[in-house]
DNA sequence: TCTTGACCTTCCAGTCACTGGAACCTCTAT
DNA sequence: ATAGAGGTTCCAGTGACTGGAAGGTCAAGA
């Protein structure tokens, strides 16, 4: 299987595919006209990729996943701390994220967005910091 | 006012406030030394920066709404319309890192995290996409 | 006066995870 | 034979800093 079939199954773009190779998560074999060949294995690691990706694991995360994935005497809890880590970093962005909204709705709501100069929400720049609870 | 006390001040890191000045945010004078002078004005100013940043606005923005801020026959809209794009950004990164706190959120409690290798996470990985809705 | 240590300066390189593009090679179909 | 769709490598850029080296400046104390 060449590298663009890999991109269609996986839903990465080769360009990424080729970058995991660079930084060696993935060791596609060659075939003799150079070319890529993506067999069962690494197509399996690159979706368990694409989805450890999706669920914002970091590059590094998933390197150690995908070890821990291919070692069958791996224990779990070594899996679920990581997870864990990356789930308490998950919440604390999305807590960062609501204050931001709160504060930016609050002032988008106060605005009335016309040709006049006052505005709300630079007033609000101006005076307001984000509040975290 | 010196960089380490305009730091203080605005709560920036003195990196960041050189940083601002590169990519021309902030024009501080200089002293016969060479050091950077910052007045009220350039206070002003990255105060202001650091609170546009702290509610997520990229620096593009930042450079608009300081121009915006600093226009005293700007249109409110103008200012809106920024805010109001952003706002839909941060709402959507909100949406993707709840889908993914979700999926992450089951999977965690699922796994026993002992020594044994079996493991719902790893499975779950491999098996599982993240729902958006 | 000399020295120490805390400032300040510039410049370069690295971060993270790709992404775009140039230049070139290979395969398949017409 | 040629066109076009694939593949390859390598280099540079993204955003918003951050770390570090090498060196200049200043105020206080011995």
């Amino acid at each position: 299987m060449n590298i663009s079939d890999a991109a269609t199954q996986t839903g990465l773009p080769a360009k990424t595919i080729r970058y995991y190779e660079d930084i060696r998560l993935v060791t596609p074999t060659r075939n003799t006209n150079g070319y890529r060949v993506f067999g069962e294995t690494e197509l399996h690691k690159l979706t368990f990729l694409a989805r450890a990706r999706a669920l914002g694991f970091s590059i590094e995360d998933c390197r150690t996943l995908l070890a821990l994935y291919e070692d069958q005497s791996r224990a779990s809890a070594d899996v679920k701390r990581i997870a864990r880590t990356h789930l308490d970093e998950i919440e604390a962005k999305i807590a960062d994220l609501i204050a931001m909204r709160d504060t930016l709705s609050h002032l988008v709501q106060a605005c009335a967005g016309d040709d006049r100069p006052d505005c709300p929400i630079l007033k609000g720049i101006e005076a307001t910091s984000v509040r975290k609870d």
